[in-house]
RNA sequence: GGGCGAUUGGCUCAGUUGGUUAGAGCGCUGCCUUCACACGGCAGAGGUCACUGGUUCGAAUCCAGUAUCGCCCA
């Protein structure tokens, strides 16, 4: 019966003897009472055996649409949020299917870095403690997951490796439950190739990749102070920082001048600092203290005598104007010590806490007592200390006066940071080359952006990076950074006498793999070499996904079909992060941009228009969702929301999804049910009426391949179910006696081939937003899948229909529908009431065309005599007169 | 402080280069168990398009400014 000759067959029998065998057709081909329900483990299973979206790489590049597509953090829940945005990109790679573009769209998880290693913690009760021998017979924790016993049994320190090892447990486990969870959800992803930021080939792409860049020079190695956070105990980038309101206070510290031993007062909100003071900094046109630039000061209780120098970035308007220079306080500090070539004198330790040892200028014994109670405290701890001292020796003036103000935390941290002078890699990316920069800006123009205002965040981030991209960790689990270094005789390590493996030697973890020419028993010994403890920054590995997913070096054919892509999907918060190093990777390694177009999506917002995240505690998980709407509701509320654009979460936006789900069902139904026999060819469509319609499809297979090519997959859904209920409520019902025969076999044949061809393009345009009842229904009538076959051609549809088309034909027979049921309603009578008279007036246009769907409108409003009135000034009006009450 | 986005019925949102009377769905109200669908259908009420000016024959739409909210960056 899954024949479409035989079906042909028995639909012609239904036409001759219509009512007897109806039954048998509906048994064969359209089960009695369609359901949504289920449809989702049904059709993941048929389109994983048929491999329905398996990438076919005999095909070029220019059939192919290759989609970058975002790795989702494993380490934590997937959120409605994910399967908004990913059902966006879904949406676009269904549409590229069916437009005939053979789709290359590989998912990857992204596993490496803090979030695994916090959650792994936690989950386990660990914590990691790179001195430890790895333990070949370590078991994993029994209670593992069970909070509280972990609390009472407290953390056990486990090695680095036994670490990772936990790692690669608790992630192997997390990526299957969002492919299964993925796959629930409907996308159209080729599962056979996936990948994991932390697997071998992943780390294999990584470790190339900045081999390559140490080798062109644009990775390099340099002591220097950079952003620390002092909780992971880890250098991070610019890009990681976020900026947060914190309470802290204007402290008021008298310096003196050194030739006249006038009193300099400075505004501080770090007095704590004061050991590490340098210098005073105002700003070069402040009158106030110009007769002080080129002296010199002491600061109150150290003693240590410091330079007066101006600078730009000085604010006459920020406390008294003059400021003091630590090293190293904040960013300012840094620039200001860079530029005017000022000393380190370092008083903070990885730790955050202060160090043991003093500054050498710090020489008076007061200072050096001073310094002593500091030692070794939080920076908490040694504020209160300094700020007794200072008043205890009257050196403060008054009391602290508390403000609010930004301070710079690691996105990630809930300590402050603090800027720590240490050895770390960089890779160049603009921050200190103007030449890179703007080459790295007009990357941008390369790629079309969707929402285009976008663009504005790329390059605005450029225009304001004040530093090559720092790329070190000081962490356990991520990509090693490949290299060695020669120790010299006397133990020293020679950090630029660095020992590089071999590409056909990577992934290497330079911690336990010993340097070709070497032996272990050479690690950390005099003359021999140490490796590199540092591993990458997570984004080293993420900027490389085009890379990774393409083959980049390895599979060279694959990724001659699909680099550069065509598709980066992703949100606009990572502009800053994971687009942007994406663009320097590719920049760097290939000379181009990495994709041509990156679609922006926005953020799930919760009812009280919050942003949705696990921090406030307000995330919706999606897997009851899906159960309880189904995929295709859920998939119809994700495709709402437009581009770049943030949305509610709104259940019922879900409900109506579902609702038209069911419709889908419903009314393929009735149509396949009816029209199973017709032909598809338009050419034979003789009513006006059915012409009209199909004129009107034409109109909107044209609107949505626009909007999709434009990747606005919301204005696709929102023009297709606009046609669709028009088409149910008003067409179907128009023409739903014609249909069954009443007006002759010809008539009927007009109206089933139109039912059949329009029900078969609706269905064709839902189906990248409702894969499920999609799939469901086209089963019903064809022997492929719906999402292999051809998205419709509007050209192909009117150049079978009948020349001069009147479309105004369906609006006129709707509305005029419409009036009669208004008067059935008004009177509060049912709607198959008889409507004795309805008299129509109108111009002698509009009466042309309601005397072409008479006969429609006639059975369709029960209507008794039908009358037209010609009135060419007033607006057509419709008067119903209703068959008494019975 | 700079940049970007948003502001349309109770709610969520459309409104495509300025063009009759501003649309949809939800919710609400009423009616209808109709032979695809009660997991439904039909219909109704409800908006001076944030505010103030300006351009124009004509502005939700273009321009300037103001306010509120959000984001990014200092």
């Amino acid at each position: 019966m899954r024949n479409d000759i035989c079906l042909t067959r028995y639909a012609q029998k239904v036409l001759d003897e219509r009512g007897a065998l109806d039954t048998v057709l509906l048994m064969a081909t359209v089960p009695d009472k369609p359901t949504i329900e289920g449809l989702e483990s049904k059709w993941d299973d048929i389109w994983n055996a048929q491999g329905v979206y398996r990438f076919d790489r005999s095909k070029g590049r220019d059939e192919v649409f290759s989609i970058d597509t975002p790795p989702p953090t494993v380490s934590g829940s997937l959120h409605v949020g994910h399967v908004f945005s990913y059902t966006h990109t879904d949406a676009i790679a269904r549409y590229q299917r069916m437009s005939g573009a053979e789709v290359f769209y590989p998912m990857g998880w992204d596993d490496n870095g803090l979030p695994t290693e916090r959650r792994v913690q936690n989950y386990f009760g660990v914590r990691c403690d790179p001195t430890l021998p790895y333990d070949p017979n370590f078991e994993p924790p029994t209670d593992a997951g069970d909070e509280k016993a972990i609390k009472k049994r407290g953390d056990v320190n486990v090695s680095r490796r036994n670490f990772v090892e936990l790692c690669h447990i608790l992630t192997t486990a997390d990526e299957q439950a969002f492919e299964d969870l993925w796959r629930q959800l409907g996308l159209s992803v080729d599962w056979s190739m996936t990948y994991a930021t932390i697997d071998e080939r992943c780390q294999r792409v990584a470790q190339r990749a900045f081999l390559r860049n140490l080798q062109r020079g644009e990775a390099y190695q340099i002591e220097a102070p950079s952003l620390w956070d002092v909780t992971f105990k880890t250098a991070v980038a610019q890009a990681e920082l976020e900026d947060r309101e914190q309470p802290s206070a204007y402290h008021q510290l008298k310096f003196h001048g050194s030739t006249d031993n006038t009193e300099i007062i400075i505004d501080t909100t770090r007095p704590e600092l004061l050991p590490a003071c340098v210098a005073l900094v105002t700003h070069p046109e402040d009158t106030r203290y110009q007769n002080l630039l080129g002296t010199t000061a002491t600061t109150p209780i150290f003693g240590v005598e410091v330079p007066i120098l101006s600078h730009e970035l000085a604010d006459p308007d920020k406390g008294t104007g003059i400021a003091m220079v630590c090293t190293f306080g904040d960013t300012t500090d840094v620039t200001w010590w860079r530029e005017l070539e000022l000393p380190v004198r370092a008083i903070i330790d990885r730790s955050g806490r202060i160090t043991s040892n003093p500054p050498e200028a710090i020489t008076s014994k007061e200072g050096l007592e001073a310094f002593e109670l500091m030692a070794g405290k939080t920076i908490f701890s040694a504020k209160k200390e300094i700020v007794q001292l200072l008043q205890e020796a009257e050196e403060m003036v008054g009391e602290p006066r508390p403000i609010n103000h930004a301070v710079k935390f690691f996105e990630k941290g809930d300590r402050p940071l603090e800027i720590v002078t240490s050895r770390q890699w960089y890779i160049r990316n603009g921050g200190r080359d103007p030449h890179l920069n703007e080459a790295l800006i007009a990357r941008g123009d390369e790629m079309r952006w969707h929402p285009p205002y976008m663009q504005g965040r790329y390059t605005n981030w450029i225009e304001g990076l004040n530093g090559d991209w720092l790329i070190s960790r000081q962490r356990f689990f991520g990509v090693p950074i490949p290299l060695w270094y020669r120790i010299g005789d006397q133990g020293e390590v020679l950090w630029e006498e660095r020992i590089v493996p071999s590409e056909n030697e990577l992934p290497v973890d330079p911690a336990s793999h010993v340097p070709s020419g070497f032996d272990e028993s050479q690690r950390d010994q005099p003359g021999g070499f140490m490796g590199e403890v540092d591993i990458m920054d997570t984004w080293a590995t993420s900027s490389l996904t085009p890379q990774i997913a393409c083959g980049w070096e390895e599979d060279e054919d694959l990724f001659s079909r699909t680099y550069p892509m065509d598709m980066r999907p992703q949100g606009h918060d990572i502009i800053r992060t994971w687009l942007f190093s994406t663009a320097v990777r590719s920049h760097l390694e290939e000379d181009t941009a990495p994709w041509r177009n990156c679609a922006l999506s926005g953020w799930i917002l919760d009812p009280d228009r919050k942003k949705m995240s696990k921090s406030k505690g307000n995330v919706v998980t999606p897997a009851g969702l899906l159960d309880q709407y189904g995929s295709d509701a859920v998939r119809y509320w994700a495709a709402n929301g437009r581009p770049g654009t943030d949305t509610a979460f709104d259940e019922g936006q879900m409900k109506i999804g579902r609702r038209l789900a069911i419709k889908i069902l419903n009314a393929s139904k009735f149509t396949l049910t009816l029209a199973s026999d017709s032909n598809v060819d338009p050419s034979s469509v003789s009513n006006a009426l059915d012409q009209a319609l199909l004129a009107k499809l034409v109109n909107l297979i044209e609107t949505t391949t626009v909007a999709f090519d434009e990747f606005d997959y919301a204005r696709a859904l929102e023009k297709t179910e606009q046609f669709f209920w028009s088409f149910t409520d008003d067409y179907v019902e128009l023409v739903k006696a014609r249909a069954y025969g009443s007006q002759g076999d010809q008539e009927a044949q007009s109206a089933h081939v139109t039912l059949k061809v329009t029900l078969d393009a609706l269905l064709r345009l839902f189906a990248p937003f409702l894969p499920f009842v999609t799939a469901e229904v086209w089963s019903w009538s064809h022997e492929d899948s719906i999402h292999s076959a051809s998205w419709p051609i509007a050209a192909d549809l009117s150049n079978r229909l009948a020349k001069g088309v009147h479309i105004g034909i369906l609006d006129t027979a709707s509305e005029t529908l419409s009036e009669v049921r208004r008067a059935k309603t008004e009177a509060k009578r049912s709607l198959k009431v008889r409507a004795a008279t309805v008299v129509v007036s109108a111009s002698s246009e509009r009466l042309k065309q309601v005397e072409l769907v008479r006969n429609d409108l006639v059975e369709a409003g029960n209507i008794g005599a039908l009358e037209l009135v010609e009135q060419e000034e007033a607006p057509p009006s419709v008067e119903v007169t209703l068959a008494p009450d019975e």
